[in-house]
DNA sequence: TTGTGTTTTACGACCTCC
DNA sequence: GGAGGTCGTAAAACACAA
């Protein structure tokens, strides 16, 4: 889809370490996005997101940030927890009506009704269905596990994938700093940043595995000669066997995100 | 429409490091 | 002991062929 394609476009989107030069997006493949994310106060990487010291600039407002999100179970204390979501609540369908926190409004106005979807994907799927049938919790399935309390899981916007990506692709390992930065700005808890991080590397680790496989199969069946011993030339990077060599991959060798290229 | 395969969140078990 | 890593897996969301 267009997280890939923005990410192949801007193939160099990280040439050096300074990283987010505000993280523009492109607005062809992510219209319409002045007025989707206006209420997004941190999508413009606001100051402070660049706090981390391999990052750039040093942060001032980095002491200002309280971690207590991470305390907010995903799972919440019922649809007051979920809208507690804007770049969630942003989307959600016009004809559903979800119960608002009091207080001053995370999601405005025109936001309710007649919004354009999100992105070319999010024509097709809305990632706040959760949000319509899982009013009754469903606290256990057959087994007695209690995986699913008010949700299952959810599906994050456009914008937070595309963001999560561009983190990924700058860093393979985030810092508990950028963790932070990145979950006040997406308005996920860290936990979920943590472990989308943790997905990610697990599917590049999966997806370079079966280039492994295909490039063996391949060079089993056309040469005869098998590859010598101890040499990783032509491997590209490609050793995944251990966890520390996963990362050693380099991002603009990754096979990005075919998922996205639709 | 439906069945099926794939991808995406989320978690638990276990391990390592500080 | 806690945090964060991998690995395996569950199940929702999604894509797509029949």
């Amino acid at each position: 889809m267009y997280v890939g394609y923005l990410l192949d476009k801007d193939n160099n989107m990280y040439p050096n370490p300074v990283r987010h030069p505000g993280l523009n997006l492109n607005p062809q493949n992510y219209v319409p996005a002045p007025p989707q994310y206006s209420d997004f106060p941190s999508y413009h990487h606001v100051p402070g997101i660049n706090s981390d010291p391999h990052h750039g600039q040093p942060g001032g407002t980095w002491s200002s940030y309280t971690p207590s999100r991470e305390d907010w179970h995903p799972y919440g204390p019922g649809p007051g927890a979920s809208s507690a979501n804007p770049a969630q609540i942003s989307f959600s369908p016009s004809d559903y009506n979800p119960v608002q926190p009091p207080g001053p409004g995370l999601l405005s106005p025109s936001l309710n009704s007649s919004v354009p979807p999100l992105s070319p994907s999010a024509q097709r799927r809305n990632p706040y269905e959760w949000m319509r049938r899982t009013g009754v919790p469903t606290s256990t399935n057959s087994n007695g596990k209690t995986r699913t309390k008010d949700k299952y899981r959810v599906v994050y916007t456009d914008h937070q994938r595309l963001e999560l990506e561009k983190e990924f692709h700058y860093s393979r390992y985030i810092t508990i700093r950028r963790k932070a930065e990145l979950a006040a700005s997406l308005a996920l808890t860290e936990r979920q940043v943590k472990i989308w991080f943790q997905n990610r590397r697990a599917k590049e680790r999966k997806v370079n595995k079966k280039k492994m496989q295909q490039q063996s199969q391949q060079a089993s069946t056309t040469t005869p000669t098998p590859p010598s011993v101890g040499t990783t030339a032509g491997m590209g990077g490609l050793c995944s066997s251990s966890s520390s060599n996963s990362n050693l991959v380099s991002p603009s060798s990754m096979p990005i995100k075919e998922e996205y290229l639709s």
